[in-house]
RNA sequence: GAGGCCGUAGCUCAGCUGGUAGAGCAACAGACUUUUAAUCUGUGGGUCCUGGGUUCGAUCCCCAGCGGCCUCACCA
């Protein structure tokens, strides 16, 4: 087992051996009074000595080390950045052995007073250290990082300690959500867990993965949607309920889909379709400045906050552009969206099979799509799209006295759909049809099987009138923290399995 | 599902018209008390993704497969 073979390995096992024979467990164990690398610096000032300044002790992996013979200089690195170590023979004599020992990869810990160097670089001058833990394999190329995409995903540990953008957008994503959770609770909302696996995968149009229980032996599904059940908490009188959790969909896989993926989703009573599009343009426009801020330094003032993401630069600064789905409609198809004959004309110039047998919505959506959503890329602020053909969304409120359209909007940003929200359909006399009309397709005790007889139950029982809205966290996150793909901000993306991980040998981990 | 690109040392990458492979970093041995991707001298290290085929000979050409990236399709 392990790496036997390797000779890199043998050698770093001989250096371990080594610790262990002057006494050091080299695997480390718990520290005490230690800073952070990005504090210790924040210690030194312009009064600070050459050497003797502040004591500091610190903790990091070795990503730079340095031998110029009775002197090293080592880099760590840590979560809040870097700091040089500067270790001397004549303060270490009696331990220079084992400063000798200290190798790229390792973890290691050092104390001292700060100073810095002649160049002006702020060291800590280390009259004590020690292992922390021993790394036993090298770490990637210590310039260019870890670049090769796959190792970079299957491998993410590597990614991490080696490329400190990639940890950068790991920790902005959990900034973000911590980001998300407070304004929520600025504004009264409690946070809620909802089934993930569910009878019926409800709440969304997409295939569910699909599993067994076997003590009740019944079928069950990852749900693709939390939607039902946090209605249902909206009938119960929970006001204001928002759930940050993971999706599933059985579908492609893209720079844009994950098939398990992070969604917000929340319900406000009372509220409606404007208002979780103001929720959405404040919390959006927040959390971009909160980022701009990171990024740029909170002391820059800006009158526009704007993120770079690709090529382009995105504006993020209140009010969002909108443009309702009908306009979009007739801007990008050429005909007005109620016209079912001119439609048709358009959809059968396009080549859509089956034109006659297609529900008109359908239609008009399936044009959308190929004709409008392409153009919504070259937008440079995001965009509500609002007012969609109401065939195309059954669980929303329809527009007072305009029965074809549904009070629902969707958020894109650079071209990518972020936000999609309603308001919210309590008639469950409405509810009933479109959802019959939903499963037409189906054989009749399929449709029957389907329908969350439940569900329909609950609005009986009255459901107050809300506004209701899903954002998808990974997304967002894609956007704030200029990533292109999605799974340069999930942590471990879903690739296809392999008999072992990268290109070390360690045992494959079985799943 | 279709197409394009890619897979070479631990890592980052070269490799011409087909003649069984190179560099930098890392490693190993050594020198060096202010380095900054330290530098200098020397050394070792390869299933060229896998399996077939063509060929006197394949990292290179062909076919199939595996894996990755991208584009498109699918995904109300």
């Amino acid at each position: 087992m392990l790496q036997s073979d390797n000779p890199e390995f043998k050698f770093r096992l001989a250096r371990l051996e080594k610790w262990r024979a002057s006494g050091t467990d080299p695997f480390g164990t718990r520290l005490e009074a230690l800073i952070s690398a990005a504090a210790a610096r924040s210690l030194h000032t312009a009064d600070t000595p050459h050497d003797g300044g502040p004591s500091a002790k610190v903790a990091g992996r070795i990503t730079l080390l340095r031998d110029i013979g009775k002197l090293i200089f080592i880099t760590i690195s840590d979560w809040t950045g870097k700091i040089q170590i500067g270790l001397a023979k004549q303060f270490l004599a009696p331990r220079w052995d084992q400063a000798k020992l200290l190798e790229l990869g390792d973890i290691a810990w050092f104390a001292g007073k700060l100073g810095h160097t002649k160049t002006g670089e702020i060291t800590i001058w280390a009259d004590d250290f020690g292992l922390a833990s021993k790394a036993l394999l090298p770490p990637p190329e210590k310039f260019h990082g870890l670049a090769d995409t796959e190792a970079r995903y299957r491998q993410r540990y590597l990614d991490l300690a080696a490329n400190a953008d990639s940890l950068d957008v790991f920790l902005a994503r959990s900034r973000i959500m911590g980001s998300i959770r407070e304004f929520l609770a600025a504004r009264q909302f409690v946070e809620v867990e909802t089934p993930m696996m569910q009878a019926i995968p409800g709440g969304a149009a997409a295939r569910p993965f699909v599993t067994h229980h076997n003590a009740l032996d019944i079928e069950l599904f990852l749900r693709i949607s939390p939607e039902l059940f946090l209605k249902r908490l909206l009938v119960g009188g929970m006001e204001r309920v928002y759930e940050i959790n993971r999706n599933f969909r059985n579908e492609g896989i893209d720079t844009s889909h994950n098939p398990e993926f992070t969604m917000l989703e929340l319900y406000q009573a009372y509220s409606d379709l404007a208002g979780m599009m103001e929720l959405t343009e404040t919390l959006l426009a927040s959390l971009a400045a909160a980022r701009h801020a990171a990024v740029n330094g909170p002391a820059t003032t800006v009158d526009r906050v704007k993120l770079p993401y690709g090529e382009r630069i995105i504006d993020f600064t209140p009010p969002f552009q909108r443009i309702s789905y009908s306009d979009l409609f007739l801007e990008h198809v050429g005909v007005p969206m109620i016209d079912h004959a001119a439609v048709r004309q358009r959809a059968v110039e396009h080549g859509l099979a089956d034109v006659d047998k297609m529900d008109h919505d359908v239609v008009v959506g399936t044009l959308f799509e190929r004709l409008a959503e392409p153009k919504l890329h070259d937008y440079d602020q995001p965009v509500f799209v609002y007012d969609y053909p109401a065939g195309l969304c059954p669980l929303t409120k329809r527009k007072a006295g305009m029965p074809h359209l549904a009070e629902r909007f969707e958020l894109y940003i650079a071209g990518m759909e972020l936000a999609n929200a309603y308001t919210e359909l309590n008639d469950p006399f409405i509810q009933y049809e479109t959802f019959s009309a939903q499963l037409a397709g189906l054989r009749e005790e399929d449709s029957m099987a389907r329908r969350d007889h439940d569900f329909i139950a609950a609005l009986c029982h009255g459901m107050p009138p809300a506004g209701g809205l899903g954002i998808g966290i990974d997304r967002l996150v894609m956007v704030l923290t200029n990533r292109t793909s999605i799974r340069d901000v999930v942590l471990f993306p879903l690739l296809k399995s392999r008999g072992a991980t990268g290109t070390s040998a360690v045992p494959a981990q079985e799943t």
